[in-house]
DNA sequence: GAAGCGTGGGG
DNA sequence: TCCCCAAGCTT
């Protein structure tokens, strides 16, 4: 590929920009070392010009977004970050990262919070293993490093919640380590800078994809752009320009230099042939309220929603929902005995691969003790009467906050 | 390798 | 309203 990079770069451009872009791009040494590359696996060789990399780092140091992480880079600050953006959009973050580094400055202070308090912070982000896994980090790097983040590849790699691409990324972007990174943007980026048309769910795509990023890392750091300038700058161009569907390419500082685009096929890429199938479900939480206290449980570690508290919920999508198999239910989980009445609210949303039809429940009356089943109390599962106040002060789900946020009006509900 | 894990925004 | 997505890691 690279070989055919080169000899499109010339003749296929025309006049417009043989001559200066070109020439100096690539040496004879270069040209030279390409074919060398190439002669092992013509198709999967990439050396990306040294103009490529000098061109996004410029383009990246007058167009990036002013975000908070990024007006001081220690590793501390990425790592929240980075994790906070797993999965996540930055519109989205900023606010969180801002509440919790605010909070919790330093990984000594992150490690002395109850975990409760943590996933409070992170309420409404999801993914909250994330949550508890950066807690657990922030104890280990007290533990054995001293308090301070830790600063090679493998003792980052080792922290609970950091695969390969948070470690290089915190590493290059706090430290300019030089270190690849490959995620959703980057994907993209290489996919389309290099052509590559596999199915990125291989394995073998993955690999390609990563000895992509590597080169392009190594030719920036050649070329001395540091390495957390052309990482964060590759992950800004596919956030922005080289976006999934209708990429900028008429903008694109790269575009000259990308195989998909001169064969047309830039919006096809990445192919990734994994379709997502989602499963309708529905769902039925219960509202039981005794002395002014209501009814919770915390999730167990093997759930959904782990550590967090929510409301009585039971999964109905096989059976029909009514009133005497609900409290049934909740006797045998809990112990209480309660009389239901549907509120005739639902609501909809979704959970990972689920679509969940939630209604709602509220108990009439109440009886019986707490006791928990053995089941839940192997599981840690807990369960509590909480205040209208403790309530606020609780880590729910996104659809706890919504149920707590209408709780006066869902327990006013009128009698059927 | 596949599945599980959340949510809010945009088209 | 519904579908698709958006800076991955763990088991």
């Amino acid at each position: 590929m690279a070989e055919n990079r080169g000899r499109r770069d010339r003749p296929s451009r025309g006049p417009r920009t043989k001559s200066r872009v070109n020439a100096g791009e690539r040496s004879d040494a270069g040209a030279t070392e390409t074919r060398r590359r190439s002669s092992v696996a013509a198709h999967r060789r990439v050396v990306p010009p040294s103009d490529m990399t000098t061109a996004l780092a410029e383009w990246f140091a007058n167009s990036q977004r002013d975000l908070p992480w990024r007006r001081r880079p220690e590793p501390y600050r990425v790592w929240v970050s980075e994790i906070m953006l797993q999965q996540t959009q930055v519109a989205t973050v900023v606010p969180y990262f801002e509440r919790f580094v605010d909070r919790f400055p330093t990984p000594s202070s992150l490690a002395a919070a109850d975990e409760a308090e943590v996933l409070k912070h992170w309420e409404g982000l999801g993914y909250y293993r994330r949550a508890r896994s950066i807690h657990a980090a922030a104890k280990v790097i007290c533990d054995r490093h001293e308090g301070v983040f830790p600063t090679d590849f493998d003792s980052v790699l080792a922290l609970p919640g950091i695969g390969r691409y948070t470690a290089g990324a915190i590493l290059s972007i706090a430290l300019n380590q030089s270190h690849p990174i490959l995620e959703g943007n980057t994907i993209r980026v290489h996919s389309r800078l290099f052509a590559v048309t596999d199915d990125i769910g291989q394995a073998s795509t993955q690999k390609r994809l990563w000895e992509c990023a590597d080169q392009v890392v190594r030719q920036a750091t050649r070329s001395g752009v540091p390495p957390g300038t052309i990482n964060q700058a590759l992950m800004e161009l596919g956030a922005s320009l080289c976006r999934v569907k209708q990429p900028a390419c008429d903008d694109c500082p790269v575009a000259k230099w990308c195989s998909a685009r001169e064969r047309g096929i830039a919006e096809s890429l990445p192919r990734n042939d994994r379709k997502s199938k989602f499963e309708s479900r529905r769902e039925a939480v219960l509202l039981v309220e005794r002395r002014g206290k209501w009814l919770v449980r915390r999730c167990g570690a093997d759930e959904r929603w782990a550590g967090l508290w929510d409301f009585p919920r039971f999964d109905v999508t096989h059976a029909p929902c009514d009133a005497s198999r609900l409290s049934a239910e909740l006797e045998q989980r809990c112990g209480l005995r309660v009389s239901l009445l549907d509120t005739g609210w639902s609501h909809r949303h979704a959970v990972t691969r689920f679509r969940i039809e939630l209604g709602c429940w509220r108990a009439t009356q109440v009886d019986g003790r707490l006791r928990v089943s053995a089941e839940d109390r192997s599981r840690q599962v807990e369960w509590s009467w909480a205040t209208r106040g403790d309530l606020e002060d609780l880590p729910l789900s996104a659809t706890g906050r919504i149920v707590v946020n209408r709780l006066e009006r869902l327990a006013d509900s009128p009698c059927d």
